[in-house]
DNA sequence: AAATTCTCCTGAAGGC
DNA sequence: TGCCTTCAGGAGAATT
């Protein structure tokens, strides 16, 4: 599932394919994704030519002179470079035409977004109110035991609010919290000073760790075939429910917290 | 305002 | 083998 390390990888593989392509329109064969994609896509990218590709939390932003499509990969969503006359799957919703090939967007849960946005793009309600990067110098222990003040949401459910902090999705969160040895259902308001330190750098740990290795693993982008899962091995708790602790040999714990499945040690995160 | 619940969708995995 | 049920999940929207 597209984290943050994923989309930014994405970003990088196709980037190159795609700055300064002069448009020739879309391909949608199904626009009923999260949003309906704009029936006027096609119409309104022709001709246009890419000037920019960023990435804003998990959203990608494709600036054209007249307009910026919106991305998200949602939870199962992919995008490839494809050659014109590759064969079109159950699930490759959309092609943007580009001068010889194409950029893919394949989505089977259907939970992604392509979206056109006009003038100012980061101005609209979906990235207004969006958190700080966490790979960016925003991101500090400071900074988020200020957002944190007086809440009593649980720790994890706080660093998964892309209203604090975009980005840091259901395995990464496990993740970090495991490694700065804090309880995923701590109220926030009970973190100290070290602990938020902590939790700040070790998500920017892990996070800067899993682009590494999908940087590795997504290196030949516009092959076909699914990637491998270049994060499995690297988990220390998430999706090890039962298994030793690698820190100190306890069963891991899986809960519920926030509707979401948690994996932690009791023993080392207090 | 803050916190919780609901919602979209399909494939994988488990049970019988 | 095959059918049925359950679960997973990003994150905005709706609700409490």
């Amino acid at each position: 599932m597209p984290e943050l390390p994923e989309v930014e990888t994405t970003l990088r593989g196709i980037q190159p394919h795609l700055l300064g392509q002069s448009l020739k329109g879309a391909v949608v064969r199904v626009k009923k994704l999260r949003w309906p994609v704009p029936t006027d896509l096609s119409d309104s990218v022709v001709g246009q030519t890419v000037k920019d590709i960023t990435r804003r939390g998990k959203y990608l932003l494709l600036s054209l002179p007249n307009q910026t499509i919106l991305l998200h990969l949602g939870m199962s969503g992919s995008l490839r470079i494809v050659p014109d006359n590759a064969p079109v799957g159950k699930h490759d919703h959309i092609d943007l035409l580009l001068e010889e090939k194409r950029l893919r967007f394949t989505d089977p849960r259907k939970f992604g977004a392509v979206l056109l946005l006009e003038e100012n793009p980061l101005q609209h309600p979906l990235l207004a109110g969006l958190g700080v990067e966490p790979l960016s110098p925003e991101l500090s222990g400071a900074y988020l035991r200020l957002k944190a003040k007086g809440r009593f949401v649980a720790v994890k459910n706080f660093i998964m609010d892309q209203k604090v902090v975009v980005g840091v999705g259901n395995i990464y969160a496990n993740e970090a919290l495991f490694r700065s040895g804090i309880s995923p259902m701590r109220p926030c308001k009970s973190l100290r000073v070290v602990e938020w330190d902590s939790l700040a750098e070790e998500i920017k740990h892990v996070l800067t760790k899993a682009i590494a290795a999908g940087g590795t693993t997504l290196q030949d982008f516009t092959d076909s075939d699914g990637r491998p899962g270049y994060f499995r091995q690297e988990l220390q708790v998430y999706g090890r429910a039962g298994e030793p602790c690698p820190s100190c040999g306890a069963p891991v714990r899986q809960e519920r917290v926030g509707q979401r499945s948690t994996f932690f040690c009791s023993h080392c995160q207090k």
